[in-house]
DNA sequence: AAGACCTACAACCGCCTGCGT
DNA sequence: CACGCAGGCGGTTGTAGGTCT
């Protein structure tokens, strides 16, 4: 027996909203308020069903909505408690102020995913390529990494070569030179340089590059022993699940945030600085101390997020950000066996 | 200039949960 | 306790407008 419907569907209008039913229903709830959606489009004159006049209120007309682009901080946000929720879009939007569950999904879905994916990082599990990589090749025996490898490449091949394609980067991966490019190159500690010269479009090749990363990974995998046993993107469910009995969560949040993504600090509001650029510099293996750290900073807000070119010929793709330009430093910044463990996951 | 393609966002759908009876 | 309903939620689809070829 299937579901009554909330209403009858022959005569309720469905499509998009037009000016005057948004002031009925506006004018309607400003005197009545929310109570009963069923009753409402009937007492507001509206052939449309409760459920669509409760969900045009909560996502458009209510007046505590902030209707403008997203900020980095919100964004910022979104990304922590994502890592640590999940798809738990309601539960977000409740600490945005003026933001819907349906606002932030949608940001979710056309811009942060994507922007996690450019800056080498796994959307869902919030771990950068690398660790995923290292994943595989730490947990398994070689005849199994093989084909586990092709299937984790085809998991995320389709994103990667829609971010490749679409946004023109060609990844030429290629041995660091022998010493020219120490104080040019990107100085993450790198098996390989990746460059980004502009139009390139051959996806096939994109694909053996990327294969090429895989096996790679594979071939340098670490010891068995060196990874950590307590994974964070583990624990942070039951974390969460701690939290949550408070209502001290977003505290809980950041803490388990930040050992997915390098030091507290990274979040930290220190001035001018892009949370994504620090964000890119900190996670997994890109992210070096010391000197080379410091230095990665420099180069990233001097030469790439304020706009300029680097040294290496790398542009900034898109007009003002410095997302896809992260991706120069740890999209398929491939393993070497004390990369990974620089910033052992605490 | 026109068609193809892409992006962002609004809206819908169906399932789940909680509450009142 | 069972049932029905309203509202909430997350996933998916539709579409308008912009960009590219």
């Amino acid at each position: 027996m299937g579901r009554i419907p909330c209403c009858e569907k022959d005569n309720v209008k469905r499509g998009q909203w037009t000016p005057e039913e948004d002031n009925k229903l506006s004018s309607y709830i400003a005197q009545h308020g929310t109570r009963n959606w069923r009753l409402i489009p009937k007492n507001a004159g509206l052939q449309r069903c409760g459920k669509s006049c409760r969900l045009r209120w909560t996502n458009y007309l209510r007046p505590d909505l902030k209707h403008g682009q997203f900020t980095d901080a919100e964004e910022q946000t979104i990304v922590k408690l994502h890592s640590v929720v999940g798809n738990r879009w309601s539960l977000i939007a409740a600490q945005l102020a003026g933001r819907t569950d349906n606002d932030v999904k949608n940001h979710w879905n056309t811009k942060l995913k994507k922007k996690l994916s450019g800056m080498g990082i796994d959307p869902v599990t919030h771990k950068p390529f690398s660790h995923l990589m290292a994943e595989i090749a730490t947990t398994l025996a070689p005849p199994q990494v093989a084909h586990l490898a092709e299937a984790a490449l085809g998991c995320f091949k389709d994103e990667m070569l829609h971010l490749l394609t679409k946004n023109r980067i060609d990844f030429q991966i290629q041995p660091h030179p022998p010493s020219t490019s120490t104080t040019t190159a990107a100085p993450h500690a790198s098996a390989y340089n990746i460059n980004i010269n502009g139009k390139h479009d051959e996806k096939e090749d994109t694909i053996e590059k990327i294969k090429l990363g895989i096996s790679r990974a594979i071939q340098e995998r670490p010891h068995d022993n060196m990874l950590p046993s307590n994974k964070p993107w583990d624990s942070s469910t039951a974390n969460f699940a701690g939290a949550c009995s408070t209502t001290a969560f977003p505290a809980s949040i950041s803490g388990g945030y930040h050992h997915q993504y390098g030091p507290p600090s990274s979040f930290a509001n220190d001035g001018n600085r892009s949370p994504w650029s620090q964000i890119s510099i900190c996670t997994g293996s890109t992210c070096n101390a010391g000197d080379q750290h410091v230095r990665l900073h420099e180069k990233l807000e001097g030469g790439i997020i304020n706009g300029g070119e680097d040294s290496e010929g790398g542009k900034e793709i898109r007009n003002g950000t410095s997302s896809m330009f992260a991706s120069d430093c740890v999209l398929w910044d491939l393993p070497s066996d004390h990369d990974l463990m620089k910033y052992p996951i605490v």
